[in-house]
DNA sequence: CATGAATGAGAATTCATTCAT
DNA sequence: CATGAATGAATTCTCATTCAT
């Protein structure tokens, strides 16, 4: 987008030793993961959008895996800090709220690594790649619950985790301010959390 | 070569295929894709599973996609008619509430197929054979809300939603009876509709 | 098409379906593995050779290592037979005699595939395809000596059974006729084997 | 060159390499060719092996192949002297034993070069950087025979040069005293040169 | 209905080698 | 002396698909 300017002078550069070639890797794999599937994404293409051989590929990454590794890796680290954020904060509201908040943000910003997961579950549940994202978010979810609740009330909470996000890929597709749409989804998630909780609005925690 | 006679008389199973082999091959097929992700499963895995050659499986489908295509046929069938009847109805808050239970019932019995689809999408995308299935989560979507909707009220719609559709998926890694947690579901769902609907059980529509 | 009696005249029967494409990719194999070694052996090379694709090698084969240990076992069946005889025979002078005698003549059959063992020890060692072929070499020298032989003695015994061994690979390269060559080999290999156990024509044991 | 004063401190040995780093190659080398086989053995192993990068062997051998070449003249030219100098002796019955005597002690030496080329036979031929060991154990064999020797004469002669040569690999895996498993096959080898030209040790030659 | 044999295309990966710095 | 980054060519292997029998 604000690539433009220099963008035009440079045609030949392709024997330029980059020094970003590993980000770049990255960069275009996810699109392309993103694009065709995991499966359906071979190194060849990688390499061509990129205008190098699938060697060099290979001298940045051990594997094709370890791409998509890296790419997890990324966005796991930022939810990891949130769950042990909140594993040491006190079990209230505002603590469960501010859980959804910072879930909010953070799939704002990864989101399309999030998408990719997301879309491509089957295909990196047998490398193993994944596992590792579906216990974060089962560790979220444990923070938005309390141990003795109901069958509804638990219900609740998953529905406001799904709401932020399973919402913010289908925000994507709607129409309306990015923003406005992200602080709906984490004004509908709040109020169910608050259904959950039984919280009614007059007494606290 | 000399079957025919003792054909009927054998003991030894392998026989047991003839007409329904094709139903066999779906139901493998379903389950290798669940296991190891649509693009990871062979047609000689499937075969083999089956214990019969891969060129078996050509005499009933004429490709591995048509496979899937068969599989979300099946499933795609109930949902089509799930939509039919609700454009049909008026588009009141019963209305409503039924298609979400139907769905809810829906998804009860086609739910590997679901699952499947939601862990293969990037992989099946590609292949233009769940799209339809988008266009439909996004009919379903349609007919639970009102036109002139607010973003916050369009959430909360999206929320009943995916409240029914994932919810049935992580319900089946929680404990307890499976018939209360579908109930549970959907009583969470019905409210969020409401919620979306400013429905607070004084007025009806 | 017009096969049968034109035969022999074929020059393009590449598409005739053979029952023999096994033997056929073993004997090949074998050559170019005699001929450039067995890693600088491509499945490519021999497909070509064979004017079949490689990936018909690949319904015959499970990888190129299985064609290698077809190969071995072809002649390890053989050697073992004569290990498993000569451990059954009582330690009498005829019975070593005997097992050279055999080794002699397994040797003149199976050469092709004891010298591409024995040039490729390295390259097979690691894929633990030939590791087998060291023990049987073992018990057959276990076969020839007696326990408390001395240092000399055991010399002596190796000493014949290295006479059989390398010297058919070597007496290819000599002139003559093979089969006065291999009587020659077998009658000084017997020579040591006297020598080793200190028979002198006088006693028997 | 410019490293000079800071040398001596140095504590940390990565630097130890230096000028002996060529050596340190080709040992390192052997001994993976010897593990792993010529061919399976990458240049990445070796630069691992020696914490280096591949580019560093590129400085000090233009190819793999040097790496092999430079392994082989170190112990060819031992070999070739010896060579030159039973062609240069008069064709006596010491002549010949001295030979293996200088064999039998040059095999010591070189032992595990020898043992490389031994396994690794096929890979090297292709190459051709072996095909001169052959030739130099056919000079030996000569430098043993008489010219109208018959052929069991022959075989007794190449027996000798077997016992010393290949018996000084198999004794590796005996148990017993290094310098007494040379000498029992120095000895054993004699007897055998003594038989093939008719000498019972009454009348010299 | 089903199989045995085969193919053509393409995948991931590895290797020896190069060269600007 | 040595390295980091890259390449071109090759390799093993897998897959969906075909077809004569």
């Amino acid at each position: 987008m604000v690539l433009g300017r220099a963008e035009e002078t440079t045609v030949t550069r392709p024997q330029t030793r980059r020094k970003d070639t590993r980000e770049r890797i990255q960069h275009v794999a996810l699109e392309l993961f993103l694009e065709r599937g995991y499966d359906q994404t071979s190194l060849r293409e990688i390499a061509e959008r990129l205008e190098v051989t699938k060697a060099a590929l290979y001298y940045h990454f051990r594997t094709k895996e370890d791409i998509v590794t890296s790419l997890i890796e990324d966005i796991g680290r930022p939810v990891d800090d949130l769950i042990a954020w909140g594993q040491g904060q006190p079990a209230t509201r505002a603590t469960r709220r501010e859980v959804l908040r910072r879930l909010n943000e953070a799939l704002d910003t990864g989101a399309p690594v999030f998408r990719f997961l997301q879309e491509n579950q089957a295909a990196l549940r047998s490398r193993g790649s994944a596992d590792g994202f579906r216990d974060r978010m089962r560790a979220l979810g444990a923070l938005l619950t309390v141990p003795d609740a109901g069958m509804v009330e638990q219900v609740r909470t998953l529905s406001a985790l799904f709401t932020v996000y399973f919402g913010t890929f289908a925000a994507s597709h709607m129409e309306g301010d990015p923003d406005e749409k992200r602080a709906a989804l984490l004004q509908v998630a709040w109020e169910q959390l608050d259904a959950a909780h039984g919280y009614t609005g007059e007494d606290g925690e």
